[in-house]
DNA sequence: GTATAATACATCGTAACACGAAGTATATAA
DNA sequence: TTATATACTTCGTGTTACGATGTATTATAC
């Protein structure tokens, strides 16, 4: 998939990863390569900036004697998600403006 | 709209706006912009890289006493409207993943 | 008559971003 | 012992959208 189209999606689907319960890196990247593929340093990235713009907290928790980060969603995470949705009636306008025929056998002359 | 969401859309969107008859910048901008908010030197950094790219060509014709650049699709313009149709079919794939209810929620909707 | 808006194109600098490359470290399977 | 899977981190780079700014002509308003 062209990168410029992945581009808006990676975050949110980094949220949504992680909207139903916390997450950590790997298991992210695991759970939404299916649908977009990701690289560790372009999610790592993502998580950072993500956390900056307060979307998700990090707490660390022990694994199998291994630290983990764990990823929450915040109330500003599940709000970017629903104003995602909002946009995506904005893409489908867009996409309507793209794919539309135009009539055929008008004149190709430029007025 | 998310500027991040854009990229990808707009190079569709000019080839778009020039798919049915030649166009220039002004009219390309009046065309596009109901849909996309697209400024001046967005639109001409993405003419020059269309035309690098191949996927238009440009001839500069007198209208009314005034030099303008028309630009016409090419084969591999059309080609990468195209493309994007299938890259629209990821992009659902995409969403749906993105606005998918938990479980939980899952049964107490209609199917 | 002249100020202002509309038409038309062009360039520069900047910040945001995705990603490959490379690195660190542990656990498990071959 | 070696290789693979797990798990996280940083750096450098190229691509991109866009505001700011500039140049020029024509049409309209005052």
């Amino acid at each position: 998939m062209d990168i410029q189209l992945k581009r808006g999606l990676l975050d949110v689907c980094v949220l949504a990863a992680i909207k139903n319960e916390d997450s950590y890196g790997y298991k992210i990247i695991k759970d939404v390569k299916p649908y977009v593929e990701l690289s560790e340093s372009t999610l790592y990235t993502i998580l950072k900036r993500l956390e900056r713009a307060n979307m998700l907290s990090v707490h660390t928790a022990e694994h199998e004697g291994r630290l983990r980060k764990y990823y929450h969603i915040t109330s500003a995470g599940l709000n970017r998600i629903e104003e995602f949705k909002n946009e995506w009636k904005e893409m489908l306008s867009i996409y309507k403006f793209i794919t539309k025929e135009d009539i055929q056998n008008e004149q190709t002359r430029v007025s």
